[in-house]
DNA sequence: GCGCCAATTCATCATCTGGTGAAAAATAAT
DNA sequence: ATTATTTTTCACCAGATGATGAATTGGCGC
C-alpha cells in the first residue's frame, strides 16, 4: 500500500535497536498518522495502519502517544505552532512593511500566504497536515476545542488589522467574512482534487500559483464589498 | 443475490404492514443516519448506532439498505435530487426574469439561496444534510464520484452562467472562484459553530438571515475582482 | 562486568464491527 | 385454513479494533 515511503529497514527482532540510524521513530509514526488521518480522516484508520505504514508495532504507538485520540491530537499540534509563528511574523512584517497604511488584500496576503510557502516549500507533510485541518475545520463540534485554542489568536489578529483597513465594517461583518474565507482558503489548501474532475482538467488542485493569483483578490473585494453595503 | 431493496417494493397488498403504521421506518433509518454521519463521519458511526438511534433492529438497515456504504450512499442521494430540482428551478427563473442582463450577484444568489430557504423551512435533516455535504466535500477522494456525479452539472450551469455575466472572466477564473465560493458556502452552511466561540457570542452560525446578507455580495465581488484583473 | 533504564516487540484480551441466515410475526389471497 | 408475501427480530460469526503487560534487547553510568 506503501509504495511512496521506503519501509523501515525490519530492525528483525526484539529489544532497544542498535543504534539510531538518525531516523526518529515518534516523527516517522507522526508522519504516518498525519498522511492517514489526513485521507480518512480520525475513525477512518486504525492504529495498526498507522504502525503498518510507519513499520513499527502497535504497541509502539501507544507506548510514545497513549491513546488513539491523543496520537491525533499530537499530530494536530506539531505543526500548528510552526503555523501560527510563521503567520504571526507575516503579518507583523506586513504591518510594519505599510506603516499603517494597511490595506484589505495586504492583511489578506500576509494572513494566507504564509499557508501557500509552506504547501510549496515544506515537504508533503504539510499537504497531508491542511487537508487534515480543512476536515477538522468543516466537522461540527469536534476540533472545536482544538481549533479554537490554537487558531483563534492568529484569527483574531486578522480580524483586527481588517478593522483597521476596512472602518466601516462592522464587528459582525468581519467575523462573517473571515468565515467564508477560511471556507475558501481551506479548501483550496486541502487539494481536494474536486477541481480537476468539474473543470475536466483545465485546473489543478495542486496548481497553487492560480489560488494565489486569485484567492487573495478575491477575498479582499469580498470584505470590502460587505463593508461597503454595511455602511450605506 | 441480496438486492439492497426488498423484493417487492409496497405493492399496497399482501404482506406484514409497517410496524409504525404510517411512519416509513426506511425514512426513520435515513433519518438517523443522516444525523449520525453528519456529526461523526462514515466511518465514525457504527450500524449499530443507527439502529439504536432509530430504534430498530441492526438486521433492518441491512435488510433495507445493504452494506453501510449503500446506506451512506442512500442518505446522500435522497436530498440531493431535490436540491438540483430547485436550484434549478431557482437558476431558471432568474435568468427568464432578468431578460438577458444577468448579474454576478443575481447569479450567485440565484444558485445559493436555495439552500439557504431549504435550511430555514426544511426541517432539522436538512441541516445535517449540509453538515455532511460539507464533510464529504472537505474529504479528499472520498465524495469525489458522488459529489461529481451529482453535483457537476448544476454547478457547470452557475459557471455558465457566470461566463455570460462576467465576459472577461477567463473559464479559470471561473472554476477557481467557485470552489472559493463552495468553500464559503458550505462552511456556512454546515453551521459547525466555530463562529459562535471565535465571536465571542457575537455571530452565530444559525443565523441564516446574517449570511444572506453577506454571502452573496462577498462572492459576487469576488468574482469581479477576479475578473477584472484577469482583464488587465 | 553489572545493574538500571529506555526502546521495541510479542502475545493476548475484551469488546466491537459489519454482516447473514433462519425463524417469527403479521396480514392478504386462495 | 392454508399458503404466499413482506416486515421484523433473534442468534450468531469471523474478523477487526484499541489497548495492555510481559518479555527482550541494547546502551550507559559505574
Amino acid at each position: 500500500m506503501n509504495a511512496a515511503t521506503p519501509k523501515k529497514p525490519r530492525a528483525s527482532g526484539r529489544g532497544r535497536p542498535s543504534k539510531h540510524a538518525g531516523l526518529d521513530l515518534k516523527e516517522t509514526i507522526l508522519d504516518s498518522a498525519e498522511q492517514l488521518f489526513a485521507r480518512h480522516g480520525f475513525y477512518g484508520v486504525t492504529t495498526r495502519q498507522v504502525a503498518a505504514e510507519a513499520g513499527v508495532d502497535t504497541a509502539l504507538i501507544h507506548y510514545y502517544f497513549g491513546a488513539k485520540r491523543e496520537l491525533f491530537d499530537a499530530v494536530f499540534l506539531r505543526r500548528a505552532e510552526i503555523l501560527n509563528r510563521e503567520r504571526l511574523a507575516s503579518m507583523d512584517a506586513y504591518e510594519k512593511a505599510s506603516g499603517g497604511a494597511l490595506t484589505s488584500e495586504g492583511v489578506i496576503e500576509a494572513f494566507i500566504d504564509p499557508l501557500l510557502r509552506i504547501s510549496e516549500t515544506g515537504g508533503p507533510g504539510w499537504k497531508s497536515y491542511f487537508a487534515l485541518v480543512a476536515q477538522v475545520n468543516n466537522t461540527p463540534g469536534w476540533g472545536g476545542d482544538t481549533m479554537h485554542r490554537f487558531f483563534d489568536p492568529v484569527v483574531r489578529r486578522l480580524v483586527d488589522a481588517l478593522g483597521r483597513a476596512l472602518p466601516n465594517a462592522s464587528r459582525g461583518d468581519l467575523f462573517w467574512c473571515y468565515e467564508f474565507l477560511t471556507g475558501s482558503m481551506m479548501l483550496a489548501l486541502s487539494e481536494t482534487g474536486r477541481i480537476d474532475a468539474l473543470s475536466d482538467g483545465l485546473c489543478r488542485s495542486s496548481d497553487l500559483a492560480a489560488i494565489r493569483a486569485r484567492l487573495f483578490a478575491y477575498c479582499a473585494a469580498g470584505f470590502e464589498a460587505v463593508a461597503a453595503r454595511s455602511k450605506g
